[in-house]
DNA sequence: CGGATTTGACCTGCGC
DNA sequence: GCGCAGGTCAAATCCG
């Protein structure tokens, strides 16, 4: 069985593009199977001469900057990852980017790119020509393999053998059940970026072409199953991937570092959204991270999948509104592109750091 | 002392 | 089948 490879284009390989043309290239051509999202194929156009880890806007990560599609079309096509993105990382300055990706596609990108080897990430998805391949990303790796009674059988006695020297009792017909990813990247000099949950790191491990390690970490909530994978980009120190994992099943943690607003909205199928600023958190990003991504773009990202569910929580909600509560509309997303993302959002020292590199 | 982190070992998946 | 790399576990250690 030919694994599933889903047509989608991390976003990353915006900037990797720009760094690894080849690779980039490679990623995209490899990656998308020829049906490269129109979406990634413009922003690494436009984007050629960018760096997205200094002066990108958000938008202008997403390519959406000058593109011609607006944002409904564009989150229209993102495939509904039932996992909760969380919240800003609160010293990030620039949430780069991202979105379902595939390992081999991820494996494929150039070095930061590969440092997120991550399957079924939450990514831009690159207008997936065929709707239905989007509602398969995670769910049809995890069901791609049917499962035999004889390797029931045969998994229930090994699990015995296992659970002695090491509790996994995953089975093999379980297939590594993967939730849902959202990567995404952040100009910061922490490594594990606070959001407001509380994670508890349980591993670390070298990364393949990378002299930083990737640090995991779980949410502590009992029952809250979320990780999260941390990790710089060999190729630019500052940017740290944070790949997220799962949903969050619980409310948002009330930290004593500042109260968050949340939107229990019930409609959301997405768990909480939030809906107000953080002051706490803003002064941690603006401490330290001086280039802060001071405002989310504003998408009009609810829509229906082509399986028809919500695809409300397919968008990060910090992707959304989050931190500034503004009406999310696509017209504001257009807004954001016609008058330039970049003067809004991203300080002028910046973006002219940005030139100079 | 309890919770968080570190770290080496082990497991799993995948490519060759 | 083998080796590699990613991911996870859990004992040891650290820290408030």
């Amino acid at each position: 069985m030919e694994k599933k490879k889903e047509n989608f284009i991390s976003m990353a390989n915006l900037r990797f593009s720009d760094e690894n043309p080849s690779a980039a290239a490679a990623a995209a051509a490899t990656s998308l199977g020829g049906s490269i999202f129109d979406m990634a194929t413009g922003a690494v156009a436009c984007d050629g001469d960018t760096k997205w880890g200094s002066s990108l806007g958000f938008m202008d990560l997403l390519g959406i900057h000058n593109q011609d599609f607006i944002a409904p079309s564009l989150f229209d096509s993102f495939q509904p990852p039932p996992i909760l993105p969380p919240p800003p990382p609160s010293t990030s300055s620039e949430p780069l980017l991202h979105q379902q990706l595939d390992t081999k596609q991820l494996q494929a990108l150039p070095s930061p790119a590969s440092t997120v080897p991550e399957s079924s990430e939450v990514l831009n998805n690159p207008a997936t020509p065929n709707s239905s391949s989007f509602s398969s990303s995670s769910n049809e790796a995890a069901n791609d393999h049917e499962p035999t009674k004889a390797e029931d059988d045969e998994e229930e006695e090994q699990d015995e053998d296992k659970t002695k020297k090491q509790l996994k009792p995953k089975k093999k017909n379980q297939k590594r059940q993967r939730e849902p990813r959202f990567a995404f990247m952040t100009k910061s000099e922490v490594d594990h970026l606070d959001d407001g949950y509380r994670w508890r790191k349980y591993g670390q491990k070298a990364v393949k072409n990378s002299p930083f390690p990737r640090s995991y970490y779980r949410c502590t909530s009992a029952g809250c199953g979320v990780k999260k994978r941390v990790e710089r980009s060999s190729d630019d120190p500052t940017i740290v991937v944070t790949t997220y994992e799962g949903q969050h099943k619980h409310p948002y943690p009330i930290t004593p570092r500042g109260s968050i607003g949340i939107n229990m909205d019930p409609s959301s199928s997405f768990g909480p959204s939030f809906v107000a600023p953080q002051p706490q958190y803003l002064h941690q990003q603006q401490q330290l991270q001086p280039y802060l991504y001071n405002s989310s773009p504003s998408l009009n990202i609810t829509s229906i999948t082509s399986s028809g569910s919500s695809f409300n929580a397919s968008i990060p909600d910090f992707l959304q509104d989050r931190r500034f509560n503004t009406p999310p509309t696509s017209s504001s997303a257009s807004l954001l592109r016609d008058h330039g993302l970049l003067q809004d959002i991203v300080p002028t020292q910046m973006r002219k750091e940005a030139k100079e590199q």
